[in-house]
DNA sequence: TTTATATTTCGCAAAATTACGAAATGTTTT
DNA sequence: AAAACATTTCGTAATTTTGCGAAATATAAA
């Protein structure tokens, strides 16, 4: 009788590089990410809407996206709210990369 | 009157890096690139078909876009496809992913 | 040349992603 | 308290991704 073979299960490591990669999949997301991630950067939602001419709901939602990936950071400064890269996720995402890659 | 602002172009690098993320952004992807990925591994789709469990178009479709990112390269090896990583490629992702966390 | 084997392509349905305007939330300024 | 501002949430439509069985392709073995 034929085996229908049982599917994978995934490690969390790789669950979670899947993810890091996900957020990682979008060039708005990607050049957030690169902006924040220079030295001490951060930024405001606006500024973003006008350097990338987005609708301003399309941005929150790729930042929400950024967020719950746990790649950002929002402190709020109102009436703003300052965006910043979540530094020890950051750390995380390149050691799971640095270990795909053997670095 | 109001500017409706224009649409940001991205660098050819930043867009190289959505691409490739993509590709990493699925389990059973990133499962057969890091099988492929250790030193000289390579495979073919029937093997990968009983140790994931998933139907046998479902993996080719994978593969396929591995390909079309150009991480991995068959080879033909009659009756089978030998699947390995295309090294020259996985180098600029490596690169690529170095850039962004400065490696 | 028929049969078996390995893989891909096709067709399709379900689910997820993306983009954006309108409305809602919350804060600051007047 | 009202008006102005920054941002998010909601609703919705278009597009893309995903998974898989059936059929097609191509090669090897009998």
């Amino acid at each position: 009788m034929e085996v229908k073979t049982k599917k994978k299960r995934y490690d969390d490591d790789l669950l979670e590089l899947t993810n890091i990669s996900k957020a990682l999949s979008h060039p708005l997301r990607l050049y957030i990410l690169k902006r924040l991630s220079k030295m001490n950067a951060c930024c405001y939602s606006g500024d973003l809407v006008d350097e990338l001419g987005v609708g301003r709901s399309t941005l929150s939602q790729h930042l929400k996206e950024l967020k719950y990936a746990g790649l950002i950071q929002g402190e709020i400064e109102a009436p703003y709210i300052k965006y910043c890269i979540n530094r020890e996720n950051w750390a995380l995402a390149q050691k799971l990369y640095k270990e795909l890659f053997n670095l």
